[in-house]
RNA sequence: GCCCUCGUAGCUCAGGGGAUAGAGCGUCUGCCUCCGGAGCAGAAGGCCGUAGGUUCGAAUCCUACCGAGGGCACCA
């Protein structure tokens, strides 16, 4: 039994109580779901809802009454062996062993869709993360969004969502003639000028240009610019693509700022606009009237020089989402854009669409790194490539998913450079590890999951506590996916797994899987069987949501 | 000045109205005669930033204050 199948019997129980006239109770004021959660302390049952605290009062009755003419009829639900009555009217359930050990065995025959939902199906949504200038490389600093963003792909993905993963390429700005400019400095071995950008890279780039263009230092900077603009950018891109491809991050789409301007997408989205009656002309410039819509001034489109603004291009861009169908276009932003949260959904508003639906913007707080913020102009650069090459990708990836984004969060690079198991991936990834193991020796030893073609399965021997709490783990993972799409919240998919981690650890030093020596075979251990991979399928499940992977063996 | 996010164990952080506030790391004590000790069992360690409020019940919701970070361009 689910934590979920619980749940809804719970509600045909409160349904039937009120059609019988027992409880007092409008049809509507009955919650279409009940909330069982499981219990911190053991002696309070395995799964325990609070449902009579929230509905007493408006039953006009107490708690505690509201609870007791509930129980009688929950104590018939079947694979329920108790349920009491605690404190100021909380229900405890017990379940017998046999319905919760049931679960082991229907987890392995879902096997990789245990813990999918379709409760997002029908979203067609647009998720736009990292989205890194491309005039240097991947640093520390998009490793965040980089990880997180990956990882709600993927757990909306779990729960139904249609999900397109794309990166803008601010690829029109003037910052690329400064990129340029750069580049031509460095291969003429001259300093970078001022406000250019530092760093060996841009000497890297040099090389890169000057072999696909060997006679590139004969020519004027006038003719060179825009060869070196180009090929720096097409280098500079690949290697963008080939970290991220490292880094397990997959994107759909890669999108260039340029094409828009190419297409006369700027233009048409100004015109677009101003027929929607929000867009005036002040001052020589066109503006939007984001003031309309929340924010705390208007707008620039189009400057007084005639040259559009990165907003523009920013409302064109919408408009491009808008136009390729997605209803919920998502942004994953820095918390240095917090100041975007509002013209952005200005836009939305501005194009028609609703600003509470189709577009949410997500901002996370930076990460730092020995007390010291990282940025591009900062010297030190932290590229993400070193960073996977000294801790691997599993360990990035993983102890960046376990935070939630506005979770300020510092990381020492010396602790992390350990490699050692001060990162909880290691405990996760070693239970997967071990279970695997365990079933490698438990089929050496004659312990299948089969006898003579049939599933050998006998839900009711699992029941030692350390079953019981490793099987409610097991349950709650569904839901805990679920939540994790809602929120937009990967990281309590990666808790989740260190409890099951956890939980997995304490029953395989309870409960031996295969037999002792040359003890016979049982229904026992191929019982246990079912669990061990049961358990080793939920962790893969997850991990794989985390963009991290489950070692057979470390 | 205005706006946003965050203050929880020595450190890094979970806890989205419920019962005795948790995990990892660090410290201390035990546990390898058989499935992986990257593990398990236990101990120490907290005025949940401060002060009010909301209610049966608050780390959680509201207000004020204090502290940390970030944002307020015809830059990109």
């Amino acid at each position: 039994m689910t934590p979920e199948e619980l749940s809804l019997a719970i509600s045909a129980c409160l349904k039937d109580a009120v059609a019988a006239g027992d409880i007092a109770l409008a049809e509507s004021a009955i919650p279409a779901e009940v909330r069982v959660e499981r219990p911190k302390n053991r002696d309070h049952g395995d799964w325990a809802t609070n449902i009579a605290l929230q509905l007493a009062k408006q039953a006009g009755t107490n708690p505690r009454e509201f609870a007791s003419i509930l129980s009688t009829r929950l104590k018939s639900i079947d694979g329920v062996s108790a349920v009491d009555i605690a404190g100021p009217g909380f229900l405890n359930i017990t379940v017998d062993a046999a319905a919760a050990g049931a679960l082991s065995k229907a987890i392995v025959e879902a096997g990789r869709t245990y813990g999918t939902n379709t409760a997002l199906s029908g979203h067609t949504v647009n998720m736009e993360f990292v989205s890194a200038n491309p005039t240097g490389p991947l640093h520390i600093g998009h490793t965040r969004w980089a990880a997180l963003g990956d990882s709600i792909a993927r757990v909306l993905r779990a729960s139904g969502a249609d999900v397109t993963a794309e990166y803008y390429i601010n690829d029109a700005g003037s910052q690329m003639n400064t990129f340029a400019t750069s580049v031509y400095s460095r291969l003429h071995g001259r300093p970078v000028p001022d406000g250019g950008y530092p760093g060996q890279y841009i000497a890297d780039l040099g090389h890169e240009v000057l072999s696909a263009h060997p006679d590139i230092r004969e020519l004027t900077e006038v003719a060179a610019l825009p060869v070196i603009r180009a090929a720096a950018y097409e280098a500079q891109m690949k290697d963008i693509k080939a970290t991220l491809a490292e880094f397990g991050v997959e994107f759909d789409v890669f999108f260039s700022e340029q094409e828009l301007h190419d297409a006369g997408a700027i233009e048409s989205a100004v015109a677009r606009l101003r027929e929607q009656g929000h867009v005036f002309d002040d001052g020589g410039a066109v503006w939007l009237r984001t003031t309309d819509f929340g924010d705390d001034k208007d707008r620039v489109m189009i400057r007084a020089n005639g040259e559009p603004t990165y907003f523009a291009a920013d409302a064109a861009y919408y408009l491009s989402k808008k136009d390729r169908g997605f209803t919920e276009k998502i942004y994953l932003l820095g918390a240095d854009h917090h100041g975007y949260i509002n013209r952005l959904k200005a836009i939305a508003a501005a194009a028609g669409d609703d600003p509470e639906v189709n577009i949410e913007v997500l901002i996370g707080q930076l990460v730092s790194v020995n007390g010291a913020k990282l940025s591009k102009r900062a010297g030190n650069i932290i590229e993400l490539k070193d960073l996977i090459e000294w801790l691997g990708k599993d360990a990035v990836r993983y102890s960046l998913a376990r935070f939630p984004a506005d979770s300020p969060l510092t990381l020492d690079p010396e602790l992390l450079k350990k490699h050692s198991n001060e990162n909880p991936v290691f405990y996760v990834q070693y239970a997967h590890a071990r279970s695997r193991g365990a079933a490698r020796n438990a089929v050496a030893a004659g312990v299948e999951r089969q006898v003579d073609g049939r599933d050998s399965f006998e839900a009711s021997l699992l029941d030692h506590a350390t079953e019981n709490e490793l099987l409610s783990y097991l349950g709650s993972y569904p839901s805990i996916v679920a939540k994790a799409a809602e929120l937009r919240e990967p990281h309590r998919v990666a808790r989740h797994l260190e409890a099951i981690a956890g939980a997995y650890h304490r029953w395989y030093d309870a409960c031996r899987i295969a037999p002792m020596g040359e003890e016979p075979v049982t229904d026992l251990n191929r019982t246990r069987l079912w669990l061990n991979d049961a358990t080793s399928q939920v962790l893969a499940n997850g991990l794989d949501l985390l963009g991290v992977s489950a070692p057979e063996r470390m």
